[in-house]
DNA sequence: ACTGTTTATGTACTAAATACACTAAGTGAT
DNA sequence: ATCACTTAGTGTATTTAGTACATAAACAGT
């Protein structure tokens, strides 16, 4: 069932830099592409966007076609359009970026197996079509981002430790932090509060355990 | 002559925010819209993007139509998709948005009458699709940026004295600003430097006119 | 030469960010 | 039970950046 207009149309895909941590890592989420062009390759999920579904609604699906989650943080990133980026036909592409609490998927992604993977950012694979540039625009964004709001907070589980915040931060933002002027500066900010219980994990002081204040809510500093 | 797809397509556009600084004040250009729909109403001007072209060739090309200028700065927005944004069939439209020295074009401007207007953003006429909404933002970003970038220097003319920079910086910041401070703040960026000539228009003393020192270049702050 | 108007400029104060070191609480070995 | 080891938790002093603020200089017009 052909579909006709006057002039050439481009296709519009969306195509998303899912970002979660595990195992201590900072991981991006990739798939490896089952049909032409790049099969084989490894790339960023995604997909045409339905002609009567909004872009937002679009990458929604996409996210939880990819990790069968709702909820996450998710937001615009760019739209490439570079004419000859896919080689079938002009397609443009708008990107997104997600983040994920690394507890609300634990179970699928696993059991996904073949074709999908978490991959941190020192050991990626070549990627298809444009998404190195695109994954690489998304890290820029996510690091700029954890400099002025709480962005971060998307990526932690339920309960978790000052320490375990801290190295997000120094993770994203490849340096090393000072834990009193970090506790002190995230505290000031009143978006995360004790749960009053401990995590034991060794032999050491159990460090307290933290919760989100407002899980829907990113806020902006300065 | 037709175009066919084996599914629909969208059609896509680039929209443009272009900026600049007419007698004392921060402007938009919009054009009267001479088709349906929304004919009559003003509008961003923008257009289809051709199916060879990068998405900053169509914002090029659009700005150069419109104002007949090459050089300004141009920074890609938002896309904006949602359904029914178009009345006529599924529009995709990339946001840019342009600053322009306000000496570049005051003749082209001035003699392309109708159709096509400067608008102070105090009197804005109503806007065709969702323009208002894309203008809307492109002043969010323009203030945002305004705090961490030397970007307010793309809308001076070769030559300006410091009130008039600072006057910029309170037309979009909407907050009055300390001259003394203003001074030393931009100073110490090291990106303007005095022209050794003064200006002289009125009963006072004459103020020092600078000019910047790489016009190609925005530089990030903090 | 006096008045009015805008430009040019330096210093003191306040707030924010940074550097930095010791005690607390647990585990495991002796 | 004590000791050694490890990570968590916390306060203060210093530096830096940002803000507040007032007076003299240069010109035009009378």
């Amino acid at each position: 069932m052909p579909f006709q207009y006057d002039y050439p149309h481009p296709a519009v895909t969306v195509d998303i830099s899912i970002f979660t941590i595990r195992g201590d890592e900072l991981k991006v989420l990739l798939v490896k592409r089952a049909l032409a062009p790049f099969r084989g390759e490894w790339a960023l999920p995604g997909g045409f966007v339905d002609i009567d579904e909004s872009l937002t609604d679009a990458a929604m699906r996409e996210l939880r076609e990819e990790t069968g989650v709702e909820a996450a943080y998710l937001e615009q990133l760019y739209t490439f359009g570079e004419p000859r980026r896919d080689p079938r036909e002009r397609v443009i592409s708008v990107a997104y970026y997600a983040l994920m609490a690394s507890d609300t998927l634990e179970i699928r992604a696993a059991s996904d197996a073949e074709g999908v993977g978490w991959f941190r950012l020192d050991e990626l694979p070549a990627l298809a079509f444009d998404h190195a540039e695109i994954l690489d625009m998304a890290l820029q964004r996510l690091a700029a981002k954890l400099g002025y709001s709480t962005i971060a907070l998307q990526l932690m589980p339920a309960e978790f430790t000052m320490a375990e915040l801290r190295h997000i931060y120094e993770l994203i933002g490849r340096e090393q932090l000072d834990a009193r002027n970090f506790s002190k500066r995230i505290l000031a900010l009143d978006v995360i509060e004790p749960t009053g219980k401990n995590r034991r994990d060794g032999a050491h002081r159990p460090a307290k355990l933290f919760r989100v204040k407002d899980r829907s809510s990113v806020k902006f500093t300065r």
